[in-house]
RNA sequence: GUGAGUGUAGCUCAGUUGGCAGAGCACCGGAUUGUGGCUCCGGUGGUCGAGGGUUCAAAUCCCUUCACUCACCCCA
């Protein structure tokens, strides 16, 4: 085949689509509840907006994303978005809420674009559930949106590990930052040579690296450095979340990939995953809509990578296939009015229906509504239409009756019942 | 960007020392005139990833290349 997907790229179908969709409705089922509303923003933004968001030296800015010059006179350079919050802080400070309204609560659900290396868990369009909080920098915000994602996991029945962190602000942060890189250049020589870059590039990544993480133990905590009022948030935090029963762990370890988090970060890992076992992840970014431009407010976020929880949920055994109650078979052409009609009525009733027409064999109908799991067949030919009867076979139990046109719901209804 | 592994039917895979391209599942048909599953019988389906080389002969050996997967990295 020649015109094949491209690499990183995926076709979501079958179980795969399920468990997407699953992932997916769990968490919009939830926004009303915590009275968050949705937010559509492009997936094409200038690529300024990323530049000066998520980070130039970040590696998603740097070499990640996919960018290309529009056709307009100024040759407009724009990218597709690796990331969800930059378009939403845009569009928050572009709508004047920041000015107007500052509290806000938004989620967004889309596919996002990186271009990596695929492997299992990360793909090069990958779909993102996201939530973002403005003008919120108490602690109880944070608590808020890590019981939120406790009660998401627990709804689809996902066991998952909750992990959090605070990795302070700017009063404290420069002196942390300014310990680690000490600390990196006193062992040196027990460095992997990635560790090297960090060291300059992202200090913090020194903590999380999988080579040197034995030795990462005797690095600098970020606790230990936080300010009194990081260190008062973050207590809260931790209480808050005690007092609902939510289940986590201090990980002083933890850091954030993008530039602009501010003190709480957390990361949920699932089992089943590879290497890529974050499905969900987030932080406080309280400089941020600032920095882009808008009023000093605070804002916390997170995003739910939806291929991770799919793929999670199926490791798990939790994603069940469609169910068919009914399969409306029309024997011929003539009962195809009447099989619509009955499919129709079956629907209004609540039942998930599928129509086929025999047009070759009675057999290859039933064997299809075999196939697909439907509890009973509804069986019309010229016979039954004459008479205004349909035949009702209950597939489970290899039993059959005729049953009046009107009669076909509540029969099926009572035989479910059974 | 780096490394390792794997490429044979739609899917999962076997294929011995180089000697006719195979199985199971799926699909289609029949046994059954308008009755599914289970069983039995039959059938469709192949550029052995691609290109080159060695050889009387290559899925098998050699070279090149492409793709996929996993991991590093990065991150959701």
């Amino acid at each position: 085949m020649e015109l094949t997907r491209l690499r990183g790229f995926v076709d979501w179908l079958g179980a795969g689509s399920l468990a997407m969709l699953k992932a997916e409705a769990a968490a919009r089922a939830l926004m009303p509840r915590y009275g968050v509303g949705e937010i559509r923003v492009p997936a094409l933004e200038r690529i300024q907006l990323y530049q000066r968001s998520t980070g130039e030296t970040s590696d998603v800015v740097e070499k990640q994303m996919y960018t290309f010059s529009d056709r307009d006179e100024a040759e407009t350079v724009v990218a597709l978005r690796p990331e969800g919050t930059p378009g939403v802080v845009r569009a928050y400070i572009e709508g004047g809420l920041d000015r107007s309204d500052p509290e806000q609560r938004f989620f967004y659900s889309g596919p996002m674009f990186r271009r990596e290396r695929p492997q299992k868990g990360r793909y090069r369009q990958f779909y993102q559930f996201g939530v973002e909080v403005f003008g919120r920098a108490d602690a109880a915000c944070d608590a808020e949106l890590l019981i939120m994602i406790d009660d998401y996991c627990k709804s689809l029945g996902l066991p998952a590990r909750m992990e959090i962190n605070s990795i302070g602000d700017p009063t404290c942060r420069p002196a942390f930052r300014e310990a680690l890189v000490k600390w990196g250049r006193e062992h040196w020589n027990e460095l992997c040579a990635d560790c090297h870059k960090r060291i300059d590039r992202n200090p913090l990544r020194l903590l999380d690296c999988k080579i040197d993480a034995k030795l990462a133990e005797s690095a600098p905590s970020s606790l230990d450095y936080l300010c009194p009022d990081c260190r008062a948030h973050f207590d809260t935090v931790r209480g808050t979340l005690d007092s609902v029963g939510v289940r986590f762990q201090v990980n002083p370890r933890l850091v954030r990939g993008l530039d602009y988090y501010t003190r709480t970060a957390f990361e949920i890992m699932a089992e089943g995953l590879g290497a890529q076992s974050t499905i969900v992840a987030g932080g406080r970014y309280d400089g941020l809509v600032e920095a882009m431009g808008g009023a000093a407010v605070p804002g916390i976020g997170f995003a739910i990578g939806l291929e991770r929880v799919a793929l999670a949920l199926e490791a798990a055994n939790l994603v069940n296939g469609t169910v068919i109650d009914a399969v409306v078979i029309a024997m011929g052409d003539a009962a195809i009015r009447q099989s619509a009609l009955i499919a129709h009525r079956l629907r209004a009733a609540g039942l998930a229906v599928e129509m086929t027409s025999a047009l070759r064999k009675l057999k290859a109908s039933l064997s299809r509504a075999n196939k697909i799991g439907a509890r009973f067949a509804v069986i019309i030919g010229e016979d039954e239409l004459a008479r205004g009867v349909v035949q009702l076979r209950d597939l489970a139990q290899s039993t059959q009756r005729e049953v009046a046109v009107g009669e076909v719901a509540a029969a099926i209804a009572e035989a479910g019942r059974n």
